[in-house]
DNA sequence: GGAGAGCCTGTTCAATCGATCAGGCTTCTG
DNA sequence: CAGAAGCCTGATCGATTGAACAGGCTCTCC
């Protein structure tokens, strides 16, 4: 998926500086996704980049554009994964395809969980932000879930739940362990970046989604 | 509950200033859970409110006092709306209560989405007021959570899973379609504040946890 | 090897934030 | 019916924010 040019002059760049926007867009995702757009200030992305706060609009043309940037790169890293397990994928029948992206799906929000705290930032309330999100990359998203649930509906190996209420059941129930980590180390103890846990969880969706297969 | 004494100075209270009080901590909720702490100014917690900016400084010590003033009242309606519930169903069987009680947490999440709007917001990293939010509020509801799924896989009632990924996936699953009303709307076309896709969440939300009964 | 474009920093600006303060109006109380 | 206390507003403060600007260093290319 080629994303948007968020640069805001069009140059010639180098290597070094490529190497730097992406250091300040990792920062960004972090910290946007941590404490919300407005709680997540230039200068501190900035200072977790290892850059200064003017070079900040150097690469980006203002705050928003720098967060379009933080949030296409977080797609592009799921379709990354999902791609990849696609291709593993080839030939195997539609339930066990499902069930494996399933998997993927609450695997893939453990391990990056800004994704889906940026979603749950900006979902809530109508916005520019939310445009974005929705008309750019959660709509597709969504269109296929609905497709697999209605398929997998039909032959009856998810149970007969409207598909638009089993995908908010499946980015409700896969990520808000790994989204809300902190309160969850504090609550139970468990560590929701241990392999072993992020295994047990996916399984735990997979099972309740599909049954005790 | 007796909500902790968040008024600034302690003085005899009219009629009048509680009912301005409590519309500002309803602007507050309403604010704070939509923008977050940071994005949720004072001026405009006072706009929605009627009120002057000045006048929340006069109710409140400070902008964590509100907020922690709003989380407070939404946590006591959520008790109360569960100490309801419950009174409804003494001497019903431990299953059909389980049952009724998960009912009732998702239709009163589906009604007041700016608890979770709030939990989501502050739990993503450690801070103040995660303290505020789980040392005050979370801790209790998760170990009767706990306790209620531990009890109820003995008898087998819901699948073999460990109680804290029952947890989140209780929390997850129920909540997040109307924590992100605004996005279902616009991907769905479905109303998650109409009663009938309340009703049909809360029902599938019992189905995947005690299964097809 | 010199010129120019890319890359980055130090400084600074206007806007907006939470918070404070003085003062006026209203309501209770003795 | 005064006096005091509660309730609320207008004006304003220092701090912080995103952003802009000028300038210097470095790499590239002819």
């Amino acid at each position: 998926m080629p994303s948007s040019d968020t640069r805001a002059p069009s140059r010639v760049t180098r290597p070094s500086a490529d190497r730097t926007r992406d250091r300040i867009v990792v920062a960004a995702a972090d910290l946007f996704s941590e404490r919300s757009f407005d709680g997540g200030t230039t200068r501190e992305i900035a200072a977790r980049a290892g850059v200064t706060q003017p070079l900040l609009h150097y690469h980006f043309r203002s705050k928003d554009e720098l967060w379009r940037a933080a949030v296409d790169s977080l797609f592009e890293r799921l379709h990354d994964a999902m791609d990849e397990r696609a291709t593993g994928l080839r030939g195997v029948d539609e339930l066990t395809s499902a069930k494996l992206r399933v998997h993927e799906f609450v695997t893939f929000s453990a391990r990056n969980p800004q994704l889906h705290r940026m979603i749950m930032q900006e979902s809530k309330a109508d916005g520019p932000r939310m445009d974005y999100l929705v008309d750019r990359h959660v709509r597709p998203i969504y269109e296929r879930t609905i497709e697999m649930f209605e398929s997998l509906a039909r032959r009856g190996a998810v149970p007969a739940i409207a598909a638009p209420h089993l995908y908010y059941i499946l980015t409700g129930a896969g990520p808000t362990m790994f989204v809300l980590a902190p309160e969850c180390r504090r609550l139970s103890g468990l560590d929701p970046s241990d392999d072993d846990i992020i295994e047990a969880h996916a399984d735990a969706v997979c099972r309740l989604l599909f049954g005790n297969a």
